[in-house]
DNA sequence: TCTTATATTATAATCGTTATAATTAGTGTA
DNA sequence: TACACTAATTATAACGATTATAATATAAGA
């Protein structure tokens, strides 16, 4: 099934009139086939040995091409590089405020929310991002003693 | 009862060891009375004609000591400044991934949410952050115009 | 195959954010 | 109120992720 994700994915991004260049479908296979949220700069690593020329920019680039495509989603926090998923419709993340520790969450059904907020607002929909933040279990202890 | 808010804010705070210096007053107090999602650079500014020595490092420095706090949310994207918000719970936000435009959008009742998080993961739920990507109308337009 | 616009590469530049060290100033206590 | 101690602020430098630029290479339709 993730050969038909990669295929649906190249169909897209042709029938928007981009180029299917083999730097895009290896970003696009290493981001399918990855189970943790890479960085551009993970994905340049790991696609090194087979594109020896390949320049970082064209990892930023390409993200950005298909992020705009709504193919991957790209979650951004303040201390670190972007991290990039391929989109489908899985878990959601909590975020600790003190030691920054992300933990997955599983939760269903905030289509609803998608399809009002699509009807209000006249967008076309790709995906959500949703994230939870606190204070890890951890951190709420070690707060506890220090007092 | 903006003014409730700031009190509320500065004896939590307070509660917790940390101290009250005349530039946290002012930024939280700006944060709370500030109607958009300010930079910590909008911050500074807003701020250099009371405080002409105040550093930048001190209002990045001091949002992230409200962030731990669970006073003030951090927005962050992958192409400019972080934006911080008082803790509130109104509104979302819909972001065209083609164009950038950020538009609000309302929805009530993620609270479910959070308390299944909380219960499932330990943490302390301070705040969720949700946003829904797209393309907006707009560029829906301009894209069914150019093909 | 040829043509042309698009993608890639290599590199430099930008800019948001953080680290460092010295100085200043809250806050609890006497 | 004055003191002492620790935390906060300042000024500046450094870092690092991301983007811009210009030259070269290449995908894809004719």
């Amino acid at each position: 099934m993730s050969d038909g994700q990669l295929k649906d994915a190249l169909d897209a991004l042709k029938s928007t009139g981009v180029r299917i260049t083999p730097q895009r479908h290896a970003i696009l296979e290493y981001m399918i086939h990855s189970t943790m949220h890479p960085t551009a700069d993970d994905i340049y690593r790991a696609l090194e040995k087979t594109f020896p020329n390949m320049s970082v920019a064209t990892v930023y680039n390409n993200l950005r091409v298909f992020r705009k495509a709504g193919l991957v989603k790209e979650l951004t926090y303040g201390d670190s590089s972007s991290r990039f998923d391929f989109v489908t419709n899985d878990h959601y993340h909590m975020i600790c405020n003190d030691c920054g520790k992300i933990v997955d969450f599983h939760y269903p059904g905030l289509d609803e929310v998608e399809h009002l907020a699509s009807h209000v607002t006249g967008f076309q929909v790709d995906y959500h991002r949703l994230e939870i933040y606190g204070t890890c279990q951890e951190c709420s202890e070690k707060t506890a003693k220090a007092q």
